[in-house]
RNA sequence: GCCGGUUUAGCUCAGCUGGUAGAGCACCUGAUUUGUAAUCAGGGGGUCACGGGUUCGAAUCCUGUAACCGGCACCA
């Protein structure tokens, strides 16, 4: 007898070993044709998987959350099928499914051109038209090695080859498609549907690591119906309208240019945004007790040999031998100088804590496949501190840390934050005491700062664990800006110390933290994120008052320089044009607030205001709208 | 850095198999004084990314370089 207990709690007895299929077929047809897999005692399996022996089940559904998973998965192994059909020459090695799709990744000499593409789709498509059944064999390891050796597939031989030697392994047959899995698979592949779209061409290398040859990669997106696909698809277009490198030139807010790869020009817009966000986190650093410094571009390269720079991180340094033969580095980071300032003079254990800030000025050279617009460049700006402290301390300024960043976040519309602690790399300095330590303390306070983490091993700097902080945008997507990483390796590199209560010399614990990471990724988050509508106290130019007719223009200037006077970002558009094409401009210039003054107005002293993406106006007096536009456009704090 | 792609006017793009460049928007000028998302008419603007080569002739074919785009790797 095999009892089944089902999500409702109801038992049903079979005299012998059932399958999933069985169990729906029995629940009713209509369960039966929407099954998928099943779920046996919280594990996904095949819906023909063998149950023998008393468990709970549940019938996964296309309602279910992870079904998506089990149909993208499904999607890779059709897409490797038509690969095969289309060019058998070609060798798969792996396909999962990846976030809103699927990829695989194939071994072949000549890459695959968007042509290819289009044939290997119209392929998958027959494929899911000829409805081939999705079956599971077990085999033994060594066995299937010699199998897919046999094939030519020595990628696939290579992948089982590393599964420990005896074990049993599972293959999935479709059609003349086999191919290692660990499954769940769906039925057939005719349940794939039609939802699905390759998207792009791109290489990988095998088994993720550059020293590797390289793979053809094929990414796709799969969903359970048209619907799914069609907003996802819309989604993609919305992400590509508010892509801050088209907003940037859109806007006039910056450019870039081949002859300063990696760097921003900043033109008046955009620097006005950049100062609004800069002036905001200084005043949020002088309210929570940090003390700004500025450090030097060029350092010797002597202090980044005793810092440690120079072992790991050369490559990446702009450097630069003068006339007189000096060696020196373009600062990629500000650590190293603020232990200079901290190391002038003495410092008392009442010194401490010390959060000493800086808008720091940084290059690194980033390989060149890795810049992105003003989200990976090689001149950037961190929101940069440091706080030295005693070990003692290191839970009470994270606490604080995370409280300001918090706040912070929220002030530029991100409320969805995310933790990641992440502990040791491989490639590391200090010893394994200290680390223990290190990480025992970060984790005690990230616990005291009521902060929910989830591990990310062997992801800390080299010199220190770290928390990160990771924002979700309007459209769903994550960054990773905010950073505290606690670093015991550097105070003793640098000779950094302090006079404890009892006299004796200390070590101070050095915390690295950021909040924004660079101002040029955040600004370029910040444009995605609000699609170039700013807020009012961000907006590059916050009021536009524009006229009906000449006759307005002497009140007009009035009220921009009454705003203006105010603290307000005003323009005035004077022009010998229609009002409609004056609305429209403004509109799409991504003016918050545009004030326009006809004749009625200049004559009664008002001004009728229209809010961006709104067709509603609301006549005001004058003095109204520069108190009601000053509260507005107040930042926060 | 690696794989693939792209580069034509300020922007978006067209230019078939080689015969010395086009459109829309933007810009400038003129007319229009206009009531909430594009007024009309005229005009100017391009060493076709850069360097080599093939050819009587190259935006177009070959080749090298750079930047950019999509991934991969990297991200102190």
């Amino acid at each position: 007898m095999v009892a089944i207990t089902l999500p409702d709690g109801k038992v049903r007895s079979y005299p012998g070993p059932v399958t999933g299929l069985d169990v729906a077929t029995d629940i009713g047809p209509g369960l039966a044709k929407a099954a998928l897999a099943v779920r046996v005692d919280g594990e996904m399996r095949d819906l023909k998987a063998g149950l023998d022996r008393d468990c709970a089940l549940a019938i996964v559904t296309a309602k279910d959350a992870d079904a998506l998973e089990l149909l993208r998965h499904d999607a890779a192994h059709v897409m490797a099928e038509a690969v095969k059909e289309l060019y058998p020459e070609t060798q798969v090695t792996i396909g999962p499914s990846i976030e809103n799709g699927f990829y695989y990744d194939f071994a072949r000499p000549t890459p695959f051109t968007p042509e290819d593409l289009e044939r290997i789709e119209a392929r998958m498509h027959e494929i899911v038209a000829r409805d081939e059944p999705i079956a599971c064999e077990a085999w033994d390891r060594d066995a299937a090695v010699a199998f897919f050796e046999s094939l030519g597939e020595k990628y696939k031989a290579e992948i089982i080859g590393s599964i420990p030697a005896g074990q049993t392994i599972t293959l999935y047959r479709q059609g003349a498609f086999i191919d290692l899995c660990r499954g769940p698979h769906l039925p057939s592949t005719g349940r794939l549907g039609k939802a699905f779209k390759l998207m792009k061409l791109a290489g990988a290398y095998w088994r993720g690591d550059a020293r590797n040859e390289m793979l053809q990669r094929i990414y796709g997106t799969a969903w359970f119906d048209k619907k799914d696909l069609d907003a996802y698809l819309t989604m993609l277009e919305e992400a590509e309208k508010r892509d801050h490198r088209r907003l940037g030139r859109e806007m006039t807010l910056f450019h870039q240019q081949e002859e300063a790869a990696g760097s921003v020009f900043w033109h008046p817009k955009g620097w006005t945004l950049y100062r609004a966000v800069e002036g905001y986190m200084r005043r949020r650093l002088e309210a929570n007790a940090y003390v700004e410094v500025k450090t030097p571009q060029l350092v010797d390269f002597s202090l980044w040999e005793a810092s440690g720079h120079a072992d790991k991180f050369a490559e990446s340094m702009f450097t630069i031998t003068t006339q007189d033969d000096r060696h020196l580095a373009v600062k990629p980071m500000n650590c190293p100088c603020h232990v200079q300032i901290f190391r002038q003079g003495i410092k008392s254990y009442r010194d401490l804590p010390l959060r000493m800030a800086e808008f720091g000025s940084c290059h690194r050279y980033e390989p060149s496949g890795a810049l992105h617009g003003i989200m990976r460049v090689r001149a950037f700006t961190q929101d940069d501190a440091h706080i030295f402290c005693t070990e003692d301390q290191i839970t009470a300024e994270t606490v604080a840390f995370c409280q300001l960043l918090k706040e912070v976040y929220s002030d530029f519309g991100f409320t969805d934050v995310r933790v990641k602690f992440s502990d040791r790399p491989a490639k590391r300095a200090g010893s394994d005491e200290s680390w223990d330590k290190a990480e025992a303390a970060l984790s005690s306070a990230a616990a005291a700062a009521g902060l929910e983490t989830t591990l990310n091993p062997g992801e800390g700097a080299f010199y220190g664990p770290k928390l990160e902080f990771v924002l979700r945008d309007a459209i769903g997507r994550d960054w990773q800006c905010g950073t505290l990483q606690v670093d015991i390796v550097l105070p003793e590199r640098l000779d950094a110390a302090y006079t404890a209560e009892d006299g004796s010399r200390r070590r101070p614990v050095m915390l690295h933290r950021a909040i924004l990471g660079s101002f040029e990724r955040f600004l370029g988050i910040l444009i995605e994120h609000h699609a170039g509508r700013f807020p009012m106290w961000l907006a590059p130019v916050q009021v536009v008052v524009a006229t009906i007719v000449s006759d307005a223009d002497a009140f007009a200037t009035e009220v921009a320089a009454t705003l203006r006077a105010r603290g307000l970002r005003v323009e005035t558009d004077l022009r010998n044009e229609k009002i409609n094409y004056k609305v429209r401009e403004h509109s799409v210039a991504k003016v918050p607030i545009l004030l326009v003054v006809g004749k009625r107005e200049a004559e009664q002293g008002s001004v009728a205001m229209r809010r961006l993406g709104s067709p509603d106006q609301e006549v005001l007096a004058l003095d109204a709208v520069v108190d009601k536009l000053c509260a507005e456009a107040m930042p926060p704090a």
